[in-house]
DNA sequence: TTACTCGGTGGCCTTCGCGA
DNA sequence: TCGCGAAGGCCACCGAGTAA
């Protein structure tokens, strides 16, 4: 496929409804880079992180960071479809849960969405913001169709929350969720699914404490990031920026209420080191191959 | 059909903190 | 005191949903 086709195919949501649309996209954008490209850059300061730069065809843009570590070649992620597919039909299986299968799932799934992420970085500077649109919905999607897929009965949407004064509704609050999971109609867990937390973290915990408060529940509110790095730099320099903010983080988590779980696919350094962090903050298979089913039981 | 609201993204800018 | 990188916040714009 060319630049062109691939763009066309990634600004139009109508052709992500599968999660075979996903692979597919993906294994032709790992064939597109493999000799398409005009430059692959080495991030200066953490040199695991690769911004495509495109031909001209895609106006010299660079990409966003891409995590060499995660991200798959064309032939692992080929190798990986079967038994990508095959783990997903049988999560709860006991033998399912090895280090390799756990690698699988996240290293797939990042290469998949970051296929799409990276292509949306063709476009031109006016259509940036659709991009950014786009690449967060189908991520959303993507969550939505992997965790369907696994069994669970899981749904985007609204809910309207009654809000009394003085015993009367006096208005609704509407919440709008990424993930809404049900077991028999009975909602269980939701779940917020961003492309990175930048900006909205605090919101994620004031939503779980307003919810809870307000339906007079317990629900579990859970969030899942694909990663939390953004560029940074200037032509010939560039570096990769973390948008996590770990004091807002703990002081939510310590002071307002903890979340039930926080997952990431592109997992930063100091979320595996730094206290109360690696407490509460886990790779997305942890969330596929344990929690979730904590919680619809 | 239109107007409006809400939630989504990442680049860019300012401020802060630390080491030389 | 200065310079640099990290941290934190602002912003523009888009798309979906909903009410009028």
């Amino acid at each position: 496929m060319t630049l062109r086709q691939l763009v066309n195919k990634a600004t139009n949501k109508d052709n992500f409804t599968s999660l075979s649309d996903y692979t597919n996209f993906a294994k032709h954008y790992l064939d597109f880079i493999k000799t398409k490209l005009q430059a692959v850059i080495v991030s200066r300061n953490e040199n695991n992180y690769r911004f495509f730069q495109y031909k001209k065809d895609g106006t010299y843009n660079v990409t966003r960071p891409i995590n060499s570590d995660l991200m798959l070649s064309l032939e692992e992620l080929t190798v990986g479809i079967d038994p990508f597919f095959e783990l997903l039909d049988n999560v709860r299986d006991d033998a399912i849960d090895t280090k390799e299968n756990r690698v699988l799932i996240n290293n797939f799934i990042y290469t998949c969405q970051q296929s799409i992420g990276a292509v949306l970085d063709a476009l031109p500077a006016k259509r940036v913001n659709t991009a950014r649109k786009i690449n967060g919905d189908l991520f959303e999607r993507f969550i939505r169709l992997i965790i369907s897929k696994a069994g669970v009965d899981v749904s985007d949407g609204n809910i309207a929350v009654p809000v009394k004064i003085n015993g009367e509704i006096a208005f609704n609050f509407n919440y709008q969720h990424d993930l809404i999971i049900k077991v028999d109609d009975e909602t269980k867990a939701i779940g917020s699914v961003k492309t990175s937390s930048k900006d909205r973290l605090d919101k994620i915990f004031i939503d779980k404490f307003l919810f809870n408060r307000l339906t007079d529940t317990d629900t579990p509110h859970f969030a899942i990031f694909l990663n939390d790095v953004q560029r940074k730099g200037k032509e010939g320099k560039y570096g990769v920026g973390a948008t996590f903010l770990p004091g807002h983080f703990k002081g939510y988590t310590i002071k307002l209420n903890s979340l039930d779980g926080v997952y990431y696919f592109d997992i930063r350094p100091n979320m595996k080191t730094e206290a109360i962090l690696k407490d509460h903050i886990k790779t997305f298979d942890h969330f596929l191959l344990s929690d979730i089913w904590k919680f619809i039981e």
